[in-house]
RNA sequence: GUGAGAUUAGCUCAGCUGGUUAGAGCACUGGUUUGUGGUGCCGGGGGUCGCGGGUUCGAAUCCCGUAUCUCACCCCA
């Protein structure tokens, strides 16, 4: 038997209505704060990724489905959606063009990594990102989407938050924190003497006890921000007490791709195993210049699908359709003609074995529909048809002229 | 990439220290005397015991390898 590749499942029955009513939801919140949907190819050049993301990060460095293809292109498939919105941006000129552009999108992204609950090398992400707003106003208004999006879908989470601070702050820090690390080098882990020279701020996010007892000592990435950093966060902060949006400062949350900048948030969930995180986001101001566009703020974010699909508490699914039988086989013509008039309107399901009632109606019964059409002796006589509305236990025998309507 | 556990019917699992035709519940399917479901009763189909080797008179059971899943690390959504 040929297997679906590791780490890559299908999505189908029940799964794909969760996974459907997700995005469902999902995109009716984001229109609703003016975003509008853009579709981004799954394949890029490698160096797209090598850029954004960034080569120090584990996604560029270890975790892209990599390749040439036939013209000798490096290409990869997407590990992320960020990246590819925002080349999109800067190819279609919006940068030039100015004013707000905002984005949402959803679908398939690809990490080689090892899989487990809440993590599979394809997985499906739902994002959105903005473009043109440097107000700490959109951060809060991003929360407060995932909050409506989570809120809709009854799921619960908590949100943490930090800021990284900007090219103003950021740098200086960086270099005060490795100082520090250079210092204590004999007392740090492995991950943390690698993380000194690949991406030192994420030392802080280090879940070696030792290293945690020494980071108390280490300087604070939050009371070394400039004004600017400072001053947008207390904002953030108060729009966010104000419309009621609860959260934790973590000031050890870093952001594992190397574009963020200033506000960076993570919702968590502790019913779904090691990998909490169901979306993370924050600010990229300096992006889109990487990608040789023109300097334009942004932000985004992106919540993981598969992570939260069990998480999602579904509407009672209710009884839908018509179900047609026939109980003899000189009325399976009849009964396929009355069913294929129906499908213009409702969803029909025709059995094409003729049964007893009580099987029939067991069988509109599992394939959950609403009303079970059979045609019998009976009826077939007198070109009628039996109806029964399985929700109200109300039966009636209509003519086939009459049902139609 | 590292460490640990699991893999028996469509699903959830039982199968003791190797011993004759591998079981249960649920699901599926049919019937339940004359045309009434979701809720009774009786029957039926369905398994190369993940895959490949080995030990043995004999392996679902022991050993080795391998694949996949799960958990933790790492990383991240």
């Amino acid at each position: 038997m040929i297997r679906s590749l590791r780490g890559m499942n299908d999505i189908l029955s029940e799964d794909y209505e969760r996974f459907e009513y997700f995005i469902k939801t999902a995109s009716e919140v984001a229109r609703r704060y003016g975003f509008h949907y853009i579709e981004t190819p799954l394949l890029e050049e490698t160096a797209l990724f090598k850029r954004s993301v960034g080569e120090s990060s584990d996604i560029v460095g270890k975790e892209m489905y990599q390749f040439n293809d036939k013209g000798g292109n490096d290409v990869c498939l997407r590990p992320e959606g960020t990246a590819g919105v925002v080349r999109a941006f800067v190819q279609n000129k919006l940068d030039r063009k100015g004013g707000i552009h905002r984005f949402f999108y959803h679908g398939p992204m690809f990490r080689y990594e090892r899989p487990q609950k809440g993590r599979l090398r394809e997985f499906h992400q739902f994002g959105v990102e903005s473009f043109g707003v440097a107000s700490v106003y959109e951060d809060a208004s991003l929360i407060m989407m995932i909050s409506d999006i989570f809120k809709a879908l009854g799921i619960g989470y908590t949100l943490q938050l930090n800021s990284l601070g900007d090219q103003n702050c950021m740098p200086q820090y960086r270099e005060s924190l490795v100082e520090f690390l250079d210092l204590h080098v004999s007392e740090i882990c492995n991950d943390c003497k690698r993380r000194k020279e690949t991406n030192p701020i994420r030392v802080l996010d280090c879940k070696n006890e030792a290293c945690q007892n020494l980071y108390k000592e280490a300087p604070k990435l939050f009371t070394s921000l400039c004004e600017s950093c400072k001053s947008d966060f207390d904002t953030l902060l108060k729009l966010l007490d104000a419309n009621a949006i609860a959260y934790e400062i973590d000031t050890h949350l870093v952001r594992g791709l190397d574009y963020y900048s200033k506000t960076a948030f993570e919702f968590v969930s502790t019913e779904i195993g090691a990998q909490s995180a169901i979306a993370g986001g924050g600010r990229y101001d300096r992006l889109v210049e990487f990608l040789d566009g023109k300097e334009t703020p942004a932000i985004g974010f992106a919540i993981g699908i598969e992570r939260l699909l069990e998480l999602i508490v579904m509407p009672q699914k209710e009884r839908e359709g018509y179900y047609f039988g026939a109980m003899d086989a000189e009325a399976l013509e009849t009964i396929i003609k009355a069913g294929q008039a129906k499908r213009s309107t409702d969803t029909v399901i025709i059995e094409y074995t003729p049964k007893s009632l009580k099987a029939h109606l067991k069988g509109a019964d599992r394939v959950n529909a609403r009303y079970c059409a059979v045609i019998g002796e009976n009826e077939l006589k007198d070109a009628k048809i039996w109806v029964k509305d399985l929700q109200e236990s109300k039966e009636e025998t209509l003519s086939l002229t009459q049902f139609k309507k």
